[in-house]
DNA sequence: AAGGTTCCCGTGAACGTTATCGTTAGCTGG
DNA sequence: CCAGCTAACGATAACGTTCACGGGAACCTT
């Protein structure tokens, strides 16, 4: 009830029992010049005696930027997505940065909304996983706030990007099948737009009429579905590359409700190595993206656009990980 | 580089718009009384108009609180969290608040690194999930600022508090084993604190002395391993509970590593229902929890809490989900 | 008709910090 | 010895909002 009783300790109260004035107490804390090392530290400890702490309110009506920064992704529920937050978390905290997550479902409108929020609360920075193809939306947002976007490249040069090579993760994959003896495979693609270069590396590697590549909800029951039509369309598969995890465990769940021996029959390869991955039965081989690392990743290059560099742009190697679907 | 360059359009430019004075533009907004639904409507127009935000630095600086809200959690990696996550997050947003994730490691150290922060940035209200046994810790948050605790009671009367019924839960899953005409039970405890329901109730639903049952960490090979240390100890073992799903799947591995046909020799029930626990083979029997509902409840509590009604308590059912282990 | 409400609305002040500019003392060089 | 510089610090003014007042008009009440 009586939430906020206590009285705060201003810059004021600091400056007062250190001698000095606040302006030389905001000069000691936010390692401006124009001090002299003894009162600094003398300063310092005042700081320290009173357990003073700046309001952030305070601070960001002057500055317009807070001590926090924002992640926007699709979907926390979904598997890859926890370990990416995961590694942004702790990445942000070494920095003393917290994190405000907008959930937008790959719903434009969502990711709209979600912007607008970014620069109302004066965030100091943001890493957004877009599902939006109109790049005019992300250079909008990339004008008002410092931005770096996932698996994505931005037009915009002032905005920064962090992306997994999903071409060559697609060919190491496809190479191992081959390597495997497979000739006739299948892709089961996940319906989420901006994100063809699976699917291109898939056909370009076949050389094929994209016949061969069925399109379903990127989810386990989609898995199921999109086998299903995939045998349908050609019974003679003998191995299937899925655009993630989820749908290979749907495809091997459909194979082995079929009858179908995995992978004596049919091999499955997977993308992500998202954790259930290796708990399924049998385990999944999957190409493994090390999501906890790009989630560090894009808080680090966020990092140093706000200590002013230039925008980098990062790609991050995937890497097979054979276990018992192939 | 030139981020927020372009000019705030701030209260007194709607203000000079709709020809009142700034209070009367603050009464419109903020639903206040003291105003004719004439102007109200009025000032509202040129608000849109004018596409005015108003500064949450400048707003939170005069109220100390923000549009947002702190979730406190000790691991979103953890299977168990990212549902919650979603229904906070989707619950906050229905409320027009942002949510700002903290990961403690259930450390408390970072428990209490995550509190000073809390109170710093004064966010409207605080979820968290605390490990620390030490109530001192969390009534001292609840002093400062609205809280509402998961999965725990708090002394102190302003803390609300959701918790799931793990008694009920766990003895649903015995009183199913039972029935299932097994007699030697076992028991795989998680290794965390704050949480004794579990065994509790497996114990007093037994009368017995506590060796059926092994503390192991709540992961996937803690399962294994405390499985395998269960079978010494008992080697007549015929069902088993676990603390937590990533444990029972564990276990479940263990068992068919062992040569140990599931459930034809052993029976296996899990608890929470993590996505996890429909896709292993056989699917996990589980005592499913509603974490998207818990994470929407802890939000609709607080945010109760925040209309200025009193601190509830409320308590949420869990059901048991037979499938392939029991 | 005088006093009392109620309804609207505006004026000043305050929240706690940082930017800008000014001031002082001490030092340098010619 | 004085102009000019620099280092260290302080005073004032913002940033944009809400709170505590106060006041005028209209509408009752007796």
């Amino acid at each position: 009830m009586d939430h906020g009783s206590s009285v705060r300790v201003t810059i004021d109260d600091v400056a007062r029992a250190a001698g000095v004035s606040r302006q030389t107490v905001s000069r000691a804390m936010n390692d401006k010049g124009d001090i002299s090392e003894a009162t600094r530290r003398k300063v310092l400890a005042t700081i320290e005696e009173l357990d003073y702490r700046p309001s952030a309110f305070a601070r960001g009506m002057r500055t317009q930027k807070a001590g926090t920064l924002a992640l926007i992704i699709p979907d926390i529920t979904n598997p890859f997505f926890p370990a990416v937050a995961r590694g942004a978390f702790d990445a942000a905290a070494a920095r003393g940065l917290g994190v405000v997550v907008h959930n937008t479902d790959a719903d434009p409108a969502a990711e709209a909304e979600a912007s607008r929020r970014i620069v109302d609360d004066g965030v100091a920075g943001a890493i957004a996983f877009f599902e939006e193809v109109d790049d005019g939306a992300v250079t909008a947002l990339g004008r008002r706030v410092p931005l770096v976007v996932a698996d994505r490249h931005s037009p915009d040069p002032t905005v920064a990007s962090v992306r997994s090579d999903f071409a060559t993760g697609t060919r190491t994959a496809i190479a191992h099948l081959r390597d495997r003896g497979h000739v006739e495979l299948g892709m089961l693609d996940g319906a989420v737009h901006g994100k063809p270069e699976r699917r291109r590396a898939f056909l370009e590697a076949l050389g094929d009429d994209g016949d061969r590549v069925v399109t379903a909800p990127a989810t386990v029951a989609g898995g199921t579905a999109g086998l299903r039509e995939l045998l349908a369309r050609h019974p003679g598969t003998t191995a299937v590359f899925a655009f993630n995890d989820l749908l290979a465990i749907g495809a091997v769940r459909a194979l082995k409700a079929a009858g179908r021996r995995v992978p004596g029959e049919v091999a499955v390869v997977g993308y992500d190595d998202i954790p259930m991955a290796a708990l399924v039965d049998p385990p999944l081989t999957t190409v493994h993206t090390d999501k906890y690392e790009l989630g560090r990743t894009l808080v680090e290059v966020l990092g140093r656009r706000l200590d002013g560099h230039p925008a980098e742009h990062r790609t991050l190697a995937p890497r097979l990980v054979v276990r018992g679907t192939s």
